[in-house]
DNA sequence: CGGCGGCTTGATCGGTCTCAAGTACGGTGG
DNA sequence: CCACCGTACTTGAGACCGATCAAGCCGCCG
C-alpha cells in the first residue's frame, strides 16, 4: 500500500520531465525511457562489488544503501539513495561497491551500454554523466569530513542530512536500521543509540518510533554540529 | 638542482605522449599542449576553496596537497598529488577545496574553458574528463575506508600507498610533514609519530631521515594492514 | 502468550587526544 | 667548521571518549 502511494508520487514528476525537458535534465529524461522498473525486497541485493556494471539504477520508491565489506568483516556504507536518486553509475566496467534495498523498493534499471552510446553522440548527455559522478565525489568528500568528527557531530550531521533530504518538514522517516546508521557513520550501534538518547534528553529531537525522527530544535542541532 | 632533474625525468615521457598518443591518453596529450608551466614555492597556494575553477593543473615536479578547513580550525587533507597527476578538475564552476604546493613545485596550468570546449566536440576527451573524476571518486572512497580503521591500520595503509606511488623500490621520499600526514589520516601528529616509532621498533620500516622512509618488511606491513 | 530481533542501557577496558617536556635536525651567522 | 637558534619531531603522563561485553527492554508476529 505504502509502496503504491510512493510510486505514484514519484512517477508523476518523472513523466512530466519526459515531456517538457529542460536541457539540464535531458539525461534524466532520455535515460528513464530506456529503463525497466524492477521490484526488490527489503535487504535484496541489487548488485555486488566487482560484478560487471551493465546497468545503472534510479530509485522509484523505497531506499537503497551501497557498501563495501572489509576483509575483517566490517561494513562501510558509502551512501543512501532515495526516490529520484541515480546510483550504480560507473565509468569503468565493474561496480566498485555492492547495493541493497533497505526497504521493499521499485528501481528503474537502465542499460549502461545504451547510455554510453547516447553519450558518445550527445555531448550534453556525456556532460551529465560527468556531473553525476562529480556529485558522487562531492558526497564522498563530505562523508570523509563527517568521519573525522566525534560521535555527536556525526549523528547530528547525519540527522540534519536526513531531514534535508526528506519532505522538508521536521518529521523524517528513517528507513535504515541502527546498524546501517552505525556502518555509515563509522561507529557502533551502541554509540548511535546513546547519542540519539542524549539528543532526545536534550530536547533536540524526538523518536516516537525507532524509525521515526522529529527534529525539535534545529538551531541547537546546528550548534552541536559546529 | 633536484627540481631540474625532476623536470627532465617527468617532461620526457610527456613529450613522447604528445607524438604517438594512444587514444586513451589523448586528453593528457592534447591538454598539455594548452598548458603553461608555473613555479610554486613550498606552501604556496595554487587555488583556494570556492574560487572560480578557471584552470586545471598537472604536476610536473614537486608535490601538491588539497584540503578543506573546517569551521573549528581542523584541516582535512583530501589527497596528495605527484608528478604526472592532474588535480583541480571541477565539473562545477568553483573549486571545492584548496590546493598548496608541499615542496617547491612546477605545475602545468591549463585553461578549463579550452578543455571543456574540446570536450563538447570530442566525445573521447569528454569521456576522459569523466574518467578523471571517477578516479578521484574511487580515491575518495578508499580514503573513507582508511578513516574507519585504527591508527596503526591508517599509517600502514598510508605508507604502503606512498611506496606504491614512488619509484617502486623500498625507499620512499616523504615530501609532506607529520602534520600533513596527520591531517590526511585524521589523527594527531603525536599519534602519527608514535605509530611510526612502533613500526620502526618492529623492524617493519626504517626512518633514516624524518622525510625518508624505507620499507623493511612489506609482508609484516600488509599483515598489520589487514 | 511466548519468542525473536532490534534497540537501549550499564560497566569496564583500551586507544587516541591532550598537555607538557625533551630531542634532533636544518639553516644561519660567526 | 662550529655554535647557535628555531622548527619539526619524539616521548611521556594523564584524561576522555568510544568500543566491547553483558543484560535488559520493547515491539512485532506467530
Amino acid at each position: 500500500m505504502q509502496n503504491l502511494a510512493e510510486i505514484h508520487s514519484q512517477s508523476q514528476p518523472t513523466r512530466a520531465a519526459g515531456k517538457g525537458v529542460p536541457a539540464s535534465h535531458s539525461l534524466t529524461g532520455q535515460i528513464e525511457l530506456m529503463g525497466a522498473p524492477m521490484a526488490f525486497a527489503r535487504n535484496g541485493e541489487i548488485f555486488g562489488e566487482n560484478e560487471p556494471a551493465d546497468y545503472l539504477y534510479k530509485v522509484v520508491s523505497g531506499a537503497v544503501r551501497t557498501y563495501k565489506v572489509l576483509s575483517d568483516g566490517r561494513r562501510q556504507i558509502g551512501a543512501f539513495y532515495w526516490p529520484g536518486d541515480i546510483f550504480g553509475l560507473e565509468c569503468g566496467a565493474e561496480h566498485l561497491c555492492s547495493a541493497e534495498a533497505i526497504s521493499d523498493s521499485r528501481i528503474l534499471v537502465i542499460k549502461r551500454s545504451a547510455v554510453l552510446a547516447l553519450a558518445a553522440r550527445d555531448a550534453d548527455v556525456a556532460r551529465q554523466l560527468w556531473t553525476l559522478t562529480a556529485k558522487e565525489l562531492q558526497r564522498a568528500q563530505d562523508h570523509m569530513l563527517l568521519l573525522i568528527g566525534n560521535a555527536q557531530e556525526r549523528i547530528v550531521t547525519f540527522l540534519l542530512d536526513m531531514a534535508d533530504r526528506g519532505s522538508g518538514g521536521d518529521a523524517v522517516e528513517l528507513p535504515m536500521s541502527r546498524q546501517d546508521i552505525g556502518d555509515y557513520l563509522g561507529m557502533t550501534i551502541e554509540t548511535v543509540s546513546r547519542m540519539l538518547t542524549q539528543l532526545e534528553n536534550a530536547a533536540a529531537i524526538e523518536l516516537p518510533t525507532h524509525r521515526t525522527l522529529i527534529l525539535r530544535n534545529r538551531r541547537a542541532l546546528r550548534r552541536l554540529n559546529a
